[in-house]
DNA sequence: CGCGTGATTGAAACCCTTCAAGTTTAGTGG
DNA sequence: CCACTAAACTTGAAGGGTTTCAATCACGCG
């Protein structure tokens, strides 16, 4: 039982059984069905969302109706509008799951509680954010510079298992280009590839 | 002698007069001239620059020689590249300045002194994080959804003074197009608002 | 088996880039 | 203060990458 959320702050966070034990009390968990929301639009997220077993992703939806896919998260992976959460603010994205999945819901009183027990807490939780700001910076990079053909090959690169888990119209969606031009750059990536 | 420095953190870190005077013993403040770097590929980024006056930018440069700007950075505004200072990686990026610029180098030091001397520094820089992925979430949701036009509609609205301080050509490869595109972009708004 | 979803393919259209030329603007030195 | 030059901006025409729309194919599941 939640052996990946134990694990995960166990080797990250130098957390002790003693405190693991008092500070899951505060956490909820919950199975999510394939295709169910985390977050919609216009909710406050009140929670950080730990993926113990499962897919969600977080995206937005256009004027025009389209999804555009911000992060996905496997497991071991956190997901949450921080913006909204740490603002305060109505979200402007969605979160749901691609598999079924158990998530750990993680509150304010969560993270209290754990900064005050756990003095390396603190620490991590800066990690998660100069991280965070390490690949959504990166990805900035990435859209500007690179055109369908090398952003799948960096995403495939990055994300290996993730490849083949994810269905090929929301890779599309996350690399900012359509399935079609997608199924197109796979074609031609094999043609490429088969004179070798 | 630095106005603009003494406001923001009088403002945003609740610090007093004495433990500013203490704590501004531990920054170096440099004149840098209109085009000179504050960073370059390869090096470590060990300092976070408060921009005092003038103006820098912060960009990659792709193997085609092509630059793409990942932020602009006015007077008030903090510029720094977090995956380099906070991994002590080297860099991938180039600071520059557009403008004869006066900035403040906060390294390692002045931030540890400052946590400690004054209680709400930690708090607002978690705030400077935050917002940080804030902006960062948004603008990949914008180079996702949009196209030229509306791109830079956005721009001109989230940065209006800016506008008028940066070249033309710069916007553009903010905005992820060329400067020729941004020009007839230009031309066409221009000819929309001529009929009212 | 039939249905729905996802992936593929083709043709036309579109947005944007590229390249080249011309115009405007800004900075510098005589 | 003007003349000169370089840089920035504009404009046009051609081309390229991607989208759009439509049709077809492949697959899993009730």
């Amino acid at each position: 039982m939640l052996q990946n959320f134990k694990n995960y702050l166990l080797t990250h966070t130098q957390i002790t059984e003693s405190e693991y034990s008092s500070l899951f009390d505060l956490v909820e968990v919950k199975t999510i069905l394939k295709g169910e929301f985390l977050l919609q639009k216009g909710e406050h997220c009140k929670h950080s969302f730990f993926i113990e077993n499962g897919l969600a992703r977080f995206y937005s939806i256009d004027k025009d109706g389209k999804e555009h896919i911000i992060q996905f998260a496997p497991e071991n992976w956190f997901v949450v509008d921080r913006a909204s959460v740490f603002f305060n603010e109505p979200s402007e994205y969605y979160i749901d799951t691609i598999e079924d999945t158990t998530a750990v819901f993680l509150d304010e009183n969560f993270f209290c509680a754990a900064s005050e027990t756990v003095s390396f807490f603190s620490k991590y939780n800066e990690f998660l954010l100069q991280n965070h700001i390490k690949h959504l910076q990166n990805r900035i990079n990435l859209l500007l510079s690179a055109q369908a053909e090398e952003r799948y090959l960096k995403f495939i690169k990055l994300y290996p298992d993730l490849t083949l888990r994810i269905p090929q119209w929301m890779i599309a969606s996350y690399l900012g280009i359509t399935p079609e031009s997608l199924s197109r750059v796979r074609k031609e990536l094999a043609r490429k590839n088969f004179g070798r």
